[in-house]
DNA sequence: CACGAGTGGAACACTGATGTTCCAAAACTG
DNA sequence: CAGTTTTGGAACATCAGTGTTCCACTCGTG
């Protein structure tokens, strides 16, 4: 009755859903301030400081963790998109609604001193869900259904970055499908051949 | 003996000299990591942590002052674009063109934790630029020559963030010249619209 | 219900950043 | 070159966040 499978495995229920929280609340309140105090991540968790210090010994654990965590579930959007069915176009477009459902997560990715923390840590090897972005993203060169005048990274970039901001605007403005909507579309249109 | 006329003015030779050093110094660091010590600034643009004091009295000071720096940058590159000349779509890559140039400076307003800090101080309202770009915007708009499915809103988040895209890229790996064209091509495929 | 796992909070030492003061050296100005 | 301006550095008080320990409390699960 062990999961302990690979990294992160789910604890049993009582730990497993106190470290939930805690991964949660972080996201949000990081997400806003990257400097935030561990004080608000608990406050926000809705747990003692010290219980945070229970899960996560230092400071750079949780953000350790949090890293981790980020990766699994883009790891799993990526699985759920099956980037090699269909037509790439379609399936680029397939991640980009799996990941915008991250939410708060993929604004991490985003914050230059929040990937510094696990930069310097063995990271930065491309992931199984890197790989398998990049090979769709040569299929569609190979369809023809990207513009070959984009490369690889730059065509990730824009997706990571389209996401962003239709996320920031979910966040302020209207509504999270409105935002989606335009993501997907814009996207479309920045990654087809030009006419 | 006082400048002090509008807000930041040039202040006496070597003054003024100091002040810019340690606001060029403090975009590049803080660019990098939004919560880089004062020390850290003070280091980067060679001088002393006492002498920033002696400028900013206080991080909040460097802060709002660097705010500011960049909005005047922003309005120099908007006024130097003649947003209302010519071709909309012509008109916003000359646009994006003269911003790109401003480098580490349109990091800052990317960064989350950054903006918050002068968020709370009366700012906020848009600026001449930022009215300026949503006239030419809605000019494009009516000339035809920009997707009417997206506002103007989502258009004027898409261009910093491609910008945004592009810089880190110019940073890390090719040319700087090479990301801005590729800045360009999809700022273009992005907003002309869908055929 | 009883017992142990899990928790919150107070108290503490420690660290690094901040902001201030003072003074001697360096740089600029006339 | 004399006099003022500007500077760097040392020393200092202060503060907020961190990480640790301890103890009493409260869950939930058997």
């Amino acid at each position: 009755m062990e999961p302990m499978d690979t990294a992160v495995s789910a604890r049993s229920g009582a730990r497993g859903r106190t470290r939930r929280a805690i991964l949660d609340a972080a996201a949000v309140v990081l997400a806003k301030n990257s400097g935030a105090s561990l004080g608000d991540v608990a406050a926000a968790a809705g747990v003692g400081r010290t219980t945070v210090h229970r899960y996560f010994a230092e400071r750079s654990d949780l953000l350790k963790a949090l890293g981790a965590d980020v990766l699994e579930k883009v790891a799993a959007a990526t699985d759920r998109s099956r980037l090699e069915d269909g037509p790439a176009l379609a399936a680029l477009e397939r991640l980009c609604q799996e990941l915008f459902e991250l939410g708060d997560a993929l604004t991490l990715v985003f914050d230059e001193s929040l990937v510094a923390t696990w930069n310097w840590e063995g990271w930065e090897e491309d992931t199984d869900a890197d790989r398998a972005l990049a090979r769709l993203i040569e299929r569609g060169h190979a369809e023809g259904a990207f513009d070959p005048a984009l490369d690889v990274d730059w065509i990730v970039q824009t997706l990571w970055s389209l996401l962003y901001v239709a996320w920031q605007r979910g966040r302020t403005g209207g509504t999270k499908h409105e935002a989606l909507t335009l993501c997907l579309h814009t996207l479309r249109k920045a990654v087809s051949p030009a006419p």
